[in-house]
RNA sequence: GGGGGCGUGGUGUAGUGGCUAACAUGCGGCCCUGUCAAGGCCGAGAUCGCGGGUUCGAUACCCGUCGCUCCCGCCA
């Protein structure tokens, strides 16, 4: 018998049936067993009369809330029934596998334990229906970003995780044994995208892992995370890549929002906008001025940068004026963007770059790079660099390389933008940070 | 790396310088002709994170330590 899926009941009344799925909850009384079972699709009330079989009477008895099960009965339509008017009378069970009593938690219970102790027990928590409609979105949003490079003529790459030299600065590098020697853990695909300029590919996409080093306990930091990668020929300036970026975000919004609307707005309680391009834009200079005549203090320190406070506020300001959950920060000043970076012809202080922010959230970084081997190599030793290291890396310039740009933005963040979820935590399958390794 | 907060039955919380540490949920038992967030009764379950100090007396106050968490730094 092929298995039926609870959203169909409806459609089966009167004929016996399959279902699978795991047990919500027992009701177990003196003549009637009532078993809520879950499955993907929804909820249903199967029907146990005990006189029927005292011997399973006793089995289900002793069964856990969340024991994966295997059950063949007979819808029955029953508009008392409070759970959509519907009920299985049963005819057989098989235990696929007891849930142990008790639960490390109960997933379905109104107030769940702290989110270091739901991650001790992530596949429980993942039981919770936000978290597989999460996991679907994020499916879609994937889907949709591929759509959208395929119909462009992107071409997808995956560039190695494993490396013999630090790319950037090495602070924040993993290092491990690799047979006689150190290798280190890719913190950014930024090399060998790059690389794919040189050998022509002209546009080029990977969605990957991303290794940091970092020490950094916030909500939206991991030490391992998804990173989406893209990189564009023949631009003009960072605006190309961010009128692309921009439609391209339209774009995944718009597929969301077709497939998975409804349910977002059930679940999350969020009604999804569609961005409207262009997204606003702002000039880091301009964005301090912003900031100051709202009254927002900047550190001292900061030198043309923005802290997250200041994001969230310059995010606000685009929110009242331009009623926009999406904002570019652009032209950041050289001194807190990488040497690759192409800097302002007419401002030499400036880059051709942005961020994103998403929600008051810093979901992309982005630039058009430098390609003139001359300059990059200037630039390189100005930011103290030493040429050797990134011998292999400058080489991509020296034989026909033509001007180009990218970004790179965090899939949890984009996801954290979209549902408005706090934590980084709440969003990723499995979470690494620095003192979590399990599971 | 810097700063703030938290740590009480399995889980989530309350609580007070002093009798047997409370509540919800979960768990076990009994009861209930069909429940439906089921209900009723009974019961088990916490050396109040750990170490030290103050005090006649600490779960509570102080110090240290560990863990978690949030913010900053850094970034996606």
């Amino acid at each position: 018998m092929d298995r039926t899926l609870i959203k169909d009941l409806r459609s089966v009344i009167g004929q016996t049936i399959k279902l699978q799925g795991w047990l919500q909850t027992l009701r177990d009384q003196k003549k009637i067993q009532f078993l809520i079972l879950r499955d993907p699709t929804g909820l249903a009330q199967v029907a146990h009369w005990k006189p029927n079989d005292e011997v399973l009477a006793e089995l289900i008895a002793k069964m856990g809330a969340e024991t994966a099960l295997t059950i063949t009965g007979k819808v029955i339509d029953n508009p008392i029934v409070k759970l959509n008017g519907l009920e299985i009378q049963l005819e057989s069970l098989e235990v696929d596998n007891m849930a142990e009593i008790p639960l490390p938690f109960d997933p379905f219970a109104e107030t769940l334990p702290t989110i270091d102790y739901r991650l001790d027990w992530r596949y429980m928590d993942l039981r919770r229906s936000v978290n597989a409609l999460l996991f679907q979105v994020q499916t879609s949003v994937e889907m949709a970003m591929r759509e959208y490079w395929v119909k462009n003529k992107f071409i997808e790459v995956h560039s190695p995780k494993l490396m013999g030299t630090p790319s950037e600065s090495g602070a924040e590098l993993f290092s491990l044994d690799y047979f006689e020697r150190k290798a280190y853990l890719a913190q950014s695909p930024q090399f060998y995208k790059q690389m794919a300029m040189a050998a022509g590919f002209e546009r080029i996409f990977e969605i990957g892992p991303v290794f940091r080093a970092d020490p950094s306990f916030t909500s939206r930091h991991m030490t391992e995370f998804t990173g989406v990668d893209m990189e564009i020929s023949w631009i003009n300036s960072h605006e190309d890549v961010m009128a692309f970026e921009e439609r391209w975000l339209q774009y995944i919004y718009t597929r969301v929002k077709e497939l998975h609307g409804d349910a977002i707005k059930k679940q999350f309680g969020v009604d999804l906008v569609i961005p409207e391009v262009p997204f606003p834009r702002i000039p880091m200079r301009e964005a301090v001025e912003i900031l100051k005549s709202r009254g927002y203090a900047l550190p001292a320190d900061k030198k043309g940068d923005i802290d997250p406070g200041g994001e969230r506020e310059i995010a606000a300001y685009v929110k009242e004026k331009f009623n926009h959950d999406f904002v570019f920060l652009t032209d950041w000043p050289i001194s807190v963007r990488p040497f690759y970076h192409m800097r302002i012809p007419e401002d030499q202080t400036l880059t051709r770059s942005f961020d994103l922010i998403a929600c008051g959230l810093e979901i992309t970084t982005g630039a058009q790079r430098e390609h003139r081997v001359e300059m990059l190599q200037k630039q390189a030793l100005e930011k103290g660099l030493h040429l050797e290291p990134i011998q292999f890396y400058l080489d991509f310039f020296r034989y026909g390389c033509p001007s180009h740009g990218g970004f790179g933005l965090g899939l949890s963040r984009l996801m954290m933008a979209m549902l408005n979820l706090n934590n980084i935590r709440e969003v990723v399958y499995i979470f690494r940070g620095p003192t979590r390794l399990n599971p």
